[in-house]
Formats: C-alpha cells, sequence, structure tokens
DNA sequence: CAGGCTATTTACCAGTTGGTAGAGAAGCGG
DNA sequence: CCGCTTCTCTACCAACTGGTAAATAGCCTG
C-alpha cells in the first residue's frame, strides 16, 4: 500500500531539481530530459511521478506556494498585540528568499502574466490575499491606516516586495558579494517605504 | 545601394513582432516559426535579416535600450534648475511604459540572471547607471540627500520602478481594466518612496 | 539587356522536445 | 510460488526547434 514517499525520495528530488530549473532557466528554458540528466534517472520516471511537463509546474507551484502562505500564516499568527504585522510579514518573505532563493526565482517565472502556472499561483495566494484586505479595511476604518484603495496597495506591497526579495539574486549574479549587509539595509528602506505608504499621518 | 530600410519595412515589423512575443511569451517560448507564420512570412526571411535567433534578440534589446535610455536621457535634459531629477526620470518610465507596455515586458524578461541578453542590456544601461552614481555621490556629499550606498539604492530604485511599471501588465490581466487611475496613484506611491528613500531630513 | 545586389522563397536537415507503450524489477501478502 | 502494486527502465515517435543551401524574383546601374 501507498507508503507515502519518503521526502528524499526520487518524487521529491525531481521536485527540488525542477524548482531550481524553473526558477532560473524558466519553463520553457527546462527540459524533462536535462532534468533526467540532472538527477541521473530517466525521463520516463519524471513523466511517471508527473503525468505531464505541466503536471511537474503544477506540483512545483503547489508546494512552493505552500511554504510561503505557512511561513506568512506563521508569521501572523504570532501576534503581537499591536506589533507591526507588515514588518512579520515582510521579514518572513525575506528570511524565505534567504533560506531558498530558489523559490524566489520561481515565484518571479510564474507571476509572469500569461504564464503557465501563473492563475494556479493566484489561487494559493487568494485566500491570503483576502484575508489581508479585510484587515486592512478594518485598520482603515480605525484610522490606524492611510485611507487608500486596499487591493491597490496590497498588488503594489507584493510587487515591491518580491522585487525586493528578487534583487538578491540580481545582486548574487551581478557578484556583489553574498553579503548579508546590503539585504538587511535593503529591508529597511523597504520598510521604512510600507510604514510611509500606510502611515495616515503623511 | 543599402536604402536604409524603411521603418514600416519587413525588419521593422519582425522587430515590432519578435519584442512583443519575448516580452510576453519569453526567449524560449518564442519560435521563430511561430514569429514568422505571424507575421505572413517565411521563418527564412527572419533568420535573413538577423542571423540567427540570438541575433535578433540582440537587436530587440539594442532598439529597446536605446530607446529607454534617449528617454530618460530626454528627461534629464530639461533640468529644472533643482526641478526633481527623479521625478522626471520615474515619470520618464511610466511614459515609456503606458506608451509601449511591451517594452517593459522585455525589460523583465532580459533582467533575469543569466538570462541572455542580460548582459547586453546592462552594457547599454552601464553609462547611464555611472553617471545617475556619480551625480547621487555629489547630491550626497552637498547633503541633499541621504548618504547611502549610492549603487545599492540605484539597484533598488531600478528593480521597484520596474516592478510597478511591470504591475500595469499585470493588473490588465488580471482585469482591473485599463483605467488609467491606479497607475497615477501607483506612481504617486512610488514617487513617496523614493523621496522618502532618499530624503536626508529622515 | 547583362550583371549585380537585396530580399524572400522552397527544400531540407540534424537535434531536441514532450509524450506513449511496454517490459523488467523489487517488494509484499496470500 | 503467485499475483498484485509500485517504480524504473528501454525503445520509440511525431512534432517542432534553430539553422544551412540554394533557387528565384525584383530592382537599379552600367
Amino acid at each position: 500500500m501507498a507508503m507515502t514517499e519518503a521526502p528524499g525520495g526520487t518524487k521529491g528530488r525531481v521536485l527540488d531539481a525542477a524548482l531550481a530549473s524553473f526558477g532560473t532557466a524558466g519553463y520553457d528554458g527546462t527540459s524533462l530530459d536535462a532534468l533526467a540528466v540532472g538527477l541521473g534517472i530517466r525521463k520516463q520516471t519524471i513523466l511517471y511521478h508527473f503525468v505531464s511537463k505541466r503536471g511537474l509546474l503544477n506540483a512545483v507551484v503547489d508546494r512552493c506556494a505552500g511554504e510561503m502562505v505557512s511561513a506568512l500564516e506563521e508569521a501572523l499568527v504570532e501576534d503581537q498585540p499591536d506589533g507591526d504585522r507588515v514588518e512579520a510579514m515582510v521579514r518572513a518573505v525575506f528570511r524565505v528568499a534567504l533560506d531558498q532563493p530558489v523559490l524566489l526565482g520561481l515565484l518571479r517565472e510564474v507571476s509572469r502574466p500569461n504564464s503557465p502556472g501563473a492563475q494556479r499561483l493566484r489561487g494559493h495566494l487568494e485566500p491570503l490575499l483576502a484575508r489581508a484586505r479585510v484587515w486592512m479595511e478594518a485598520e482603515m476604518a480605525a484610522g490606524r491606516m492611510r485611507r487608500t484603495d486596499a487591493q491597490l496597495l496590497l498588488l503594489s506591497a507584493y510587487s515591491t516586495v518580491v522585487g525586493v526579495a528578487t534583487e538578491i539574486e540580481v545582486l548574487r549574479a551581478a557578484g556583489v558579494g553574498p553579503t548579508l549587509r546590503p539585504v538587511v539595509q535593503r529591508r529597511r528602506e523597504l520598510l521604512r517605504f510600507l510604514r510611509a505608504s500606510v502611515d495616515p499621518a503623511t
């Protein structure tokens, strides 16, 4: 009977490699053959576990979106009474970006409009966004947040955060070194931005 | 003798179509055959004008980078004595983003690390960046700008601006409507951000 | 009209793509 | 030992990939 697959099993290894390849080379730039060779297996083994290339992408997106969402939810649950939830979320995203930068690569790849998997990603993130929207509107009503279009601000924050986090990869590629300093500085400035966007005093 | 090719000629039409395809489907997601069919010509005609697919990408990048750079330089030349140059540049980028959104798509595609054409794009933008860096350091020395790593801030601003501009496409895809309002609002918030990043008082 | 140049075509190709069909192999309960 | 399931393999394939070679048509100049 189905033995639920050890995490280090073939299926898991394929998922890891696919994540890395999709994130760096893109979906079209990834070939099942190359993936298989890199893993020392045959392409047909991949197609056995995931029915098609598209299925593989879906599985990768599902796993990553799951990790992302639970990381965010975890950051939200430790609700410091009024401690900046925004900051907690940003920190969570940056932690993910540092721990597994490939994930950000996939996020970038998959968040391109009309990209395969974009819709699926949205499906995963939608409930989270809805919750955030509700929360923000409450904050606005309570005067703790500047009145503005909630959905627009969220999208804006999302794209900024992802952009910033993605940039880590760019920096690394540009040889700016894997130092932590720029990242921290960047995060500080981003938080400043988000606060400014949100501050009712402004 | 070389008649310098009318702008509406085959070569130009190929460039337009290639820009659109590279920007939306990506480099790997674009096939010369499909491109040719879309134009009602044969693939080999494309390969006649641009030696290879890579050559086509280079040509597209060259043209777009040229447009981008001259748009930015134009924005810089009208130097209102102390009128915010930053604002002028942001406005220029947004104008481009609105006039020809496909261009932003390409920029996004090509600014992925390890992407073909990334290096070429950097080559085009480098001198502009160098000038900006020098200017910023002068501003900092004069106390008109908060002291910070100029290169880092520039990269940050670049990725943010592009991210925001790209988002226009995302919004359009999400069906948020082609209204101008969100874009304007977005630009306003972006400017606020950049000012906050730069303000020496903070 | 001949000759050369540019532009576009037809014909073709080798390599790669994602995907199908089916054969072993390994483990396990009866 | 048998049959069942899960997994991985070998063997293929049709479609498409970017690219080469060569033929053809139009146009200008001499």
